[in-house]
DNA sequence: TAGGCATTTAGGTAAATGCCTAAATTTGTT
DNA sequence: AACAAATTTAGGCATTTACCTAAATGCCTA
């Protein structure tokens, strides 16, 4: 895990609450939205923009840069590109901050 | 604390190296430098700034920024202002991290 | 294979950040 | 009061980041 990396791509309100809404999707998207949704999937980029107010590809970029610090779990199927959180990864930021910040 | 301010106040690599080297000044000051540290007020600006090998005003604006986030403490007395880590945010920005990113 | 939808990549402008030097301020000392 | 030492503030240039729109790509289905 590359400390600056990760902490760089949380630098920012809006991916700070991406990761906020992929906590609980539910309670963040309208329901019409998860019809498909699965856990081990995610949320798809449009719906992720739209809830953020923002261009798809300004928050498709976020997304990325999201996944390469490991932040976010990318899974593509059919046309979407799905993201969740990656739990272990945001676990061992903190755990890094606690010990060795 | 604000959790945006405080992660921005991290990003940036001679910040993150100077809450390393506040952790133990003596494994990274010279000795002549720390002759009169004490715990509770830290390391003056300008061993700081010869310790990163950039201008002292940077490096000024740098500690007063993470003081201002909580992450530092400064004490003025006589000519220096004296910078020490603030262990108790830390583990607040760990504890934040874990149980509410 | 043509068309359509979701996403990504490119490219551009405005704002923020990184860092510097010079000038101003603070505080202790003749 | 005047000078010196440490720091802070101001101002400037270069780089990065924040966003956008337009164009390109990927993956369906007719």
């Amino acid at each position: 895990m590359k400390l600056l990396e990760v902490i760089k791509s949380l630098s920012n309100q809006t991916r700070l609450d991406i990761l906020t809404w992929l906590k609980d999707p539910f309670a963040y998207f309208p329901a019409e939205e998860l019809a498909d949704y699965s856990p081990s999937l995610g949320v798809c980029v449009s719906d992720i923009a739209k809830k953020a107010k923002m261009s798809i590809p300004t928050v498709s970029v976020y997304l990325k840069n999201m996944a390469v610090a490991e932040l976010l779990v990318a899974t593509r199927k059919d046309k979407w590109t799905y993201y969740k959180r990656n739990e272990e990864a945001i676990q061992q930021l903190a755990q890094l901050i606690k010990n060795n910040l």
